[in-house]
RNA sequence: GGCCCUAUCGUCUAAUGGUUAGGACCUAUGAUUCUCAAUCAUGUAAUACGGGUUCGAUUCCCGUUGGGGCUACCA
């Protein structure tokens, strides 16, 4: 049975690389009837940020990716810890981690090392002044272990490091790239023991990737150079190392590694300017993947059911928000009205102070109006705004280029007439009604529909006049109307 | 600097040892139209470069160049 796992640590926002390692994760075992971990890699005391886990959980949640086993959310939005094999929050595994480190160190597979930040910065220094590969020198790799134990209980600070071979290759088939190798003498004894006592990354992921039975690592290219170490330790240990996929990573229009500094990395970011989870799922997954024809439109679901590493590219790709935002307005249009109003109720609450369903079926009419015209959810709140309330206009915007003053009022006061005597002020309706008057007196559907358009939205460009007097119904637009015909 | 990964329109990508190199986004033009959208039609636009292998290479190999990653007691 596959089991991947995500293991984001919790020094802030969900970044959207990382989201699209979690997507990839979650779609692979769950096309395979796998299981999900998520586990958390809080091991970095220093960059440690408050909430960042219930941040991360909660972007999550929000795509639907929710993971089987580990840490999650439960009912009550408590964070609760689930599955056998836990603790799933690296700094309650302290002592495994200690306990395989001792074994390391007691087969000879690592050592302490005592070197000063100094000396490590200066024999860094002295490679790069020779061209030389960088990387730690072996200063401490051949104290004995008596000396070593000597030296600790004499209270000098140490870190542990692993042995790597001097000689040979490691070689690993990628399940994106193909063959892999690594000159082992150009790898680092890497520190796998901090000396606060907790683990690295390199010691931590692969004894809980191990301890957790994970089948398949999918994570970001930028692990691609120490995967010949985390393959040396399993060799160490023992133990049969797992699958390895490195995904393409993400990148700022300058092809550069997606940053801060060139726009919004976070989720969190886009599920404030109110783009769909839909949207932004279907869209990171395509960025180096497609099912191979012409379809661009995947739900979550679909993606399970066609998704393949064999078909995933190998270079990078630019984060384009204008794709996205085509995304985000498919599925805007595709969705229905009551579910956007769902989607939009915190905005709307938040915006017009229009909170219980009361007046869901207003909403979801008003929701109507902009569907087909906005980006976001926001965008679509905001642009309603005159259905609310009507903004001050000029008079002379009334009039269609193609018309003048005194035409302009007259015809409104026609049509203010014609609407007071409707009952039915559906949209339909109106059209009919107010197309045949215009066809028996033969006026210009500019001269009514445009100052008819301005009088009830106060804008210049907005949905059309049947669709806004159907949603404000009878009073309020004649109410709109009258108050402009006054206007001219 | 060292090591590793990588290269098709501006962007995301499809395809094959032989094609008019396809689609989507963006963009331009036209149609529609009361505005903005939406919609429909059409157009512009790519195999980084140099060597091989081959009857033939965008595809396979080598090199160059470009891009990216790693090179921490960060992940």
């Amino acid at each position: 049975m596959i089991r991947t796992r995500f293991a984001p640590s919790p020094t802030g926002f969900l970044h959207i690389g990382n989201f699209k390692m979690a997507l990839t994760d979650f779609i692979l075992a769950k096309q395979n009837g796998g299981e999900f971990v998520l586990r958390i890699e809080d091991t970095d005391r220093e960059r440690l940020v408050d909430g960042a886990m219930e941040s991360l959980l909660r972007t999550l949640k929000w795509a639907g990716i929710e993971p089987d086993e580990g840490v999650k959310f439960d009912l009550n939005n408590k964070i609760v810890q689930i599955g056998g094999k836990g603790p799933y929050i690296q700094s309650e595994r302290l002592s495994i981690y200690r306990q395989f480190v001792n074994e390391l160190i007691n087969n000879n597979h690592a050592y302490y090392c005592f070197c000063s930040k100094e000396r490590l910065d200066e024999v860094r220094k002295i490679q790069e002044l020779n061209k030389q590969a960088s990387g730690y020198d072996g200063h401490c790799r051949n104290i004995s272990l008596e000396e070593a134990k000597k030296m600790i209980e004499a209270g000098e600070s140490a870190v542990v490091r692993m042995k790597m071979p001097k000689e040979g290759v490691t070689k690993f088939t990628d399940l994106i790239r193909g063959e892999v190798s690594f000159e082992n003498k150009l790898v680092d004894d890497q520190v796998i023991l901090k000396s606060d006592g907790f683990p690295t990354y390199h010691l931590a992921v692969v004894v809980d990737d191990h301890l957790m039975k994970i089948t398949h690592i999918v994570r970001g290219e930028e692990w691609l150079s120490s995967t010949p170490k985390h393959i040396e330790l399993y060799k160490m240990f023992g133990w049969q190392p797992p699958l390895f996929a490195h995904l393409p990573l993400l990148l700022n229009p300058d092809r550069s590694k997606l940053s801060k500094r060139q726009g919004d990395v976070a989720v969190e970011d886009y599920i404030k300017k109110g783009y769909l989870p839909e949207a932004v799922i279907n869209f990171v997954a395509f960025l180096g993947w497609n099912p191979g024809d012409e379809r661009e439109i995947f739900s979550l679901e679909e993606l399970v059911k066609e998704f393949s590493l064999e078909k995933v590219n190998k270079a990078g790709a630019v984060f384009n928000l204008e794709k996205l935002d085509w995304y985000n307005r498919e599925y805007l249009k595709k969705m229905s009205n009551e579910e956007l109003v769902k989607r939009c109720g915190v905005l709307f609450e938040e915006k017009y102070h229009i909170s219980d369903n009361k007046c869901q079926i207003a909403l979801d009419k008003v929701v109507g109006l902009e569907k087909e015209r906005a980006t976001t959810l926001v965008e679509l709140v905001e642009n309603v705004k005159f259905v609310f309330e009507l903004g001050e206009y000029e008079a002379e915007l009334l009039v269609w280029k193609k018309s003048d003053k005194a035409k302009t009022k007259e015809n409104l006061a026609k049509l203010s007439q014609i609407l007071a005597k409707l009952s039915d002020f559906s949209k339909e309706k109106l059209e009919l009604v107010i197309g045949e008057w215009l066809k028996a007196e033969n006026i210009g559907t500019g001269d009514v529909l445009w100052p008819m358009r301005v009088a009830l939205s106060g804008q210049k460009n907005s949905p059309g006049p049947y669709e806004i007097a159907e949603v404000l119904g009878k009073d309020e637009s004649l109410r709109r109307i009258n108050q402009a015909i006054a206007k001219l």
